[in-house]
DNA sequence: TCATTGCATAGATATCTGTCAATATATTTC
DNA sequence: GAAATATATTGACAGATATCTATGCAATGA
């Protein structure tokens, strides 16, 4: 995946409201009224975020009559968690034979 | 870690620039001057972008004479990547008995 | 058919953000 | 001490963003 899209999907994560929204969704498909209830913001605003995090491919879609039914995208979250999950804290393990000359 | 934390981490990381410095620094601490090499920004961009990722606790400094060197932060990682690796795209592993009534 | 409900869109606005030039600070070197 | 170097801070500004109210639209139900 590119780093442009990590990025996107970071900057989504970015709003609390969203993370939260994203947290709800963690194994769990949710209609959109039920996640407003959830939070103090109004039902544009909700919409506002929804398509954002939409938008960043993290959060499918799906309707069902006036019902709007939100989950996370398994390919998307995949991707995401692969790459958060490579990033390493070691200080020099990204150099060759330990001597890190990248300084 | 508090979603407000972990938000404030997705917040640094959705700057497309500030993601790419993160990449720089798994497995490697690098110098501010050798950063900012890499990137079309002036230095007090980078300065900005260092001081909220610091901000953040993903990112480390360590000042030796003049120059400051960066890494990632150990124990800021793992819980980030906990946090983003538990999430669960299945749409109703959430809810008891498989009966996913949280809609 | 008409009212209700769930959600999206449009427009407005206050705040936040990424960027730069200018400047300051601290360290090293001559 | 003066010059050079590495980094941080300040102030300004254009553009992005989160939020709201008002409104539109499609689906449902009486």
């Amino acid at each position: 995946m590119e780093t442009e899209n990590i990025s996107s999907i970071c900057k989504a994560l970015g709003d609390p409201n969203r993370l939260k929204i994203v947290q709800m969704l963690s194994g769990c498909e949710k209609c959109a009224c039920v996640i407003l209830r959830a939070f103090d913001i109004t039902q544009p605003t909700l919409s506002h975020h929804m398509k954002i995090l939409c938008g960043s491919g993290l959060v499918n879609v799906r309707k069902d009559g006036k019902w709007s039914y939100y989950s996370l995208n398994c390919e998307t979250l995949r991707d995401f968690q692969e790459f958060i999950g490579a990033l390493d804290c070691e200080k020099n393990t990204g150099c060759a034979d330990g001597k890190c000359d990248c300084r």
